[in-house]
DNA sequence: TTACCTCGAGATCA
DNA sequence: CTCGAGGTAA
């Protein structure tokens, strides 16, 4: 029985370790016909022994013999222990040059560049300062998070909106290069919790591979390997997933419970590698900039012999102790930067420009060209953003010197891809126009509802045709703009209302038997069921589906309805901060000026305060909605205007929710923002906190009215110091800086009665 | 912006 | 089985 047992655990770490080897590294440990048979002999003592299964023994993964595990009914979402954030990008050495002065500045090196000594003089050999730095080309593939707990694969998540991504994990699992249970090696220990994130990718003979195949069965080919390889992310059933034999390399870190498993990114890389995951194994390590640029040339030279697509080289700083004194924005780390090689361009014909009009009733301009493929998809429409462009469209994309001509239809015109992903048109050969050819021109009328059209300049004060910067239709009942509204409003980041899409909303709207104009209308869709079962490709399913959704969608609350509502200079941020500051519709709309932006009305001079506001005296607010003195006066126009309280009422009859639930009585000392017993304090916090994740503790603080912010500087007032600080700790002794460590801050916190048991 | 996957609906075939 | 809608990735 024993022996058993033992000879289980050696077969799975010795099968592990030879997949590792085989797949990983392609140089096998073992006779294929060897690792058959052991592989049978595990399966054998696995079956005669039931309590000792475990989903992560390699039988649970062998191909055509063994169980991939079974297909899922649909994907769930799961919350990141750390956001996955993104990556900023650069696209020529200066701009990855300024990414390095403020890496210098905020490590503290001399950044002094008054020599003149050319590009890269302040970290060169002549001025060796600088952290090290770290170079990797950068694989094309999708992100993705991999959780291993107690040394075996728990969970996977997409990358998602950075916050929560899908539950992959039954896809993951059948990469066969990473392994399903970690082994360490004599004398090192494996983390409890160790969360690596990678690029999963679809390497590049394995794309031809399956098209071969595909083109032999006759099915349909895939267009790019990436897309290939994000399909097979989406596959319910891993069976289908494993035929694409995808890749995965890592390439950072998230949720780590041993502070000490690596001190830099390089290390980091080793100790994945030992472990038997498979990493990305082009690093190039260095202290100067100037070689980081030729490392970048190097990659660029060489990407076309790797086995998978490179789009560019991702820097970073390689000291995690110097990551956390850059800290990271709200956006992305400061200690990382994307450097993208070039775009591809290409030329192709303009048929014709579309003139489309949006929510807000701006007529945008849409190139329509002749199909082409760029960057592997197949490019025919890319917008023009205005048509201050349309006139003046660069001659040569690579140098605006050369001048700007008026963009005409037929013209060839230059195409890239912004960031990879938006196409967009670059530039126009005029010697190409063909004879005759028409410039194309702004539309004078609405093109839907031939309504007035409204121009706004760049400089208001010089208006010309090479400066207009947007043109709008101002008819409120415009049907395109009402259906773009409504499309908005229904739109999965506002009201999130599952099955009503474009093609619903023009679907009811086109037979005209339901009447779809206002928002309110939609809730009281369900007042026509039998209506709506009359229509094309409407079954019981579908319709109850729409009602259920829109049922589900009325208790959003007041900050998801304000931006869902497209009010101007109202977006995701504008509507919570306005949520936070009024308890509902009603307080919201009857508020006066200065309770919109009381911190910026008070700052004024009384006359200037009576000049801009018409306000005789200095009052005292109630609320602070952290509106600026631009944003505050437009959006309290719409808010009083009539037509906002019809809708307000509207939608409160039909039983949509108008309270906020992101409330913060500022007036409530116990839980105001702007009263809290850290109001005014900015706090850091650095090192490893047991009790506390870092956003977790963040969000406590700034409830108790704190600034948290990511460095120390001289306007810190208190750093929070857990386990392995670094460098912050230095720097706050250096400005004098309160210091608390755990302890000190959980009696505080318990003081304060926000405790978190 | 495009590509890919899943689902429901309706048509087609056994 | 094929189509189109809806969702999500880059």
């Amino acid at each position: 029985m024993k022996s058993d047992h033992d000879r289980i655990l050696h077969l799975r770490e010795l099968l592990s370790r030879a997949n590792v080897a085989y797949y990983r590294d392609a140089k096998p440990l073992m006779a294929d016909a060897e690792f058959d048979r052991l592989l049978r002999e595990l399966g054998e003592l696995e079956a005669k022994h039931p309590e000792l299964a475990d989903e992560s023994s390699p039988t649970k993964r062998v191909g055509a013999e063994g169980e991939f595990g079974q297909a899922i009914s649909g994907f769930v979402t799961v919350k990141h222990a750390v956001p996955m954030l993104s990556i900023d990008n650069s696209y020529d050495p200066a701009m990855l040059k300024q990414w390095h002065e403020r890496v210098l500045k905020g490590l503290g090196f001399e950044t002094d560049d008054a020599s003149g000594e050319g590009l890269f003089a302040a970290a060169n050999e002549k001025n060796p300062v600088g952290p090290t730095l770290i170079a990797e080309p950068k694989i094309d593939g999708l992100a993705i998070s991999i959780r291993y707990e107690h040394g075996k694969l728990v969970r996977a998540v997409t990358r998602g909106d950075g916050t929560k991504g899908d539950d992959v994990t039954h896809n993951i699992r059948t990469i066969r290069s990473l392994p399903l249970a970690l082994h360490a090696s004599k004398g090192e220990r494996i983390p409890d919790v160790l969360e690596i994130r990678g690029e999963v990718y679809l390497p590049l003979t394995e794309f031809k591979r399956l098209n071969d195949e595909r083109e032999a069965a006759g099915e349909e080919l895939f267009m790019n390997p990436r897309n290939a390889a994000a399909g097979a992310m989406k596959q319910l059933d891993p069976k289908e997933t494993a035929k694409r034999r995808l890749a995965f390399a890592a390439h950072g870190r998230g949720e780590l419970s041993d502070a000490n498993f690596a001190n830099s990114h390089s290390a980091l890389i080793d100790r994945l590698r030992a472990l038997g995951l498979p990493v990305n194994d082009h690093l190039a390590r260095t202290t100067s900039l100037d070689e980081v640029m030729s490392a970048i040339e190097r990659f660029d030279t060489a990407r076309h012999d790797l086995d998978h697509a490179t789009d560019g080289v991702v820097v970073r700083v390689d000291d995690f102790a110097l990551q956390s004194t850059l800290g990271t924005t709200s956006k992305s780390p400061r200690w990382v930067i994307a450097y993208k090689f070039p775009a591809e361009r290409k030329t192709t014909v303009l048929i014709r420009v579309d003139n489309q009009v949006g929510k807000s009733g701006k007529i945008t301009p849409r190139a329509v060209m002749e199909p082409v493929l760029l960057a592997g998809t197949t490019v025919q429409h890319a917008t023009l953003h205005n048509f201050g462009r349309v006139a003046q469209m660069p001659i040569d994309p690579e140098d605006p010197g050369k001048g700007h001509d008026h963009l005409h239809v037929g013209d060839t015109v230059y195409i890239e891809k912004a960031g990879e992903i938006i196409p967009y048109v670059a530039g126009v050969i005029p010697s190409k126009r063909p004879k005759g050819a028409k410039p194309v021109k702004p539309p004078t009328h609405c093109p839907v509802c031939n309504g007035p059209v409204e121009i706004e300049y760049v400089d208001p004060e010089n208006p010309s045709e090479q400066t207009e910067s947007g043109r709008f239709c101002v008819n409120p009942e415009c049907p395109a703009q009402v259906r773009e509204k409504l499309i908005w409003f229904a739109g999965r980041k506002q009201m999130d209302i599952e099955g009503l899409g474009e093609k619903t909303v023009d679907q009811i709207r086109a037979a005209g038997t339901i009447p779809l104009n206002t928002f309110a209308d939609i809730y009281h869709l369900h007042e026509h069921r039998g209506t709506l079962l009359a229509l094309d490709r409407m079954g019981e399913k579908k319709v109850d589906n729409l009602l259920e959704g829109i049922e589900q969608s009325k208790k959003r609350g007041l900050a998801k309805l304000l931006g869902a509502m497209g009010i101007r200079h109202v977006g995701e941020t504008t509507s919570k901060l306005l949520a936070r500051a009024f308890k509902d519709a009603t307080e919201l709309c009857s508020a006066p000026l200065h309770d919109f932006m009381p911190a910026a009305v008070n700052a004024l001079s009384d006359a200037k305060r009576k000049e801009r506001f018409d306000l005789d005296a200095p009052l005292n607010y109630t609320y602070e909605t952290g509106l600026g003195a631009g944003t505050a006066p437009s959006v309290r126009e719409y808010l009083r205007s009539p037509s906002a309280k019809k809708t307000f009422a509207a939608l409160s009859a039909a039983g949509v929710d108008l309270t906020s639930h992101d409330f913060t009585d500022p007036r409530n000392p116990s839980r105001a923002q702007s009263t809290g017993p850290l109001t005014g304090k900015t706090v850091v916090i650095t090192g490893t906190l047991e009790r506390y994740e870092r956003s977790q503790l963040s969000e406590i603080l700034e409830r108790l009215g704190a600034k948290v912010s990511g460095s120390v500087s001289a306007k810190t007032s208190l750093l929070i110091a857990g386990e392995k600080a670094g460098s912050k700790l230095d720097n706050a002794r250096k400005f004098n800086v309160e210091i608390w460590d755990e302890a000190k801050l959980v009696g505080f916190l318990r003081q304060q009665g926000v405790l978190v048991e």
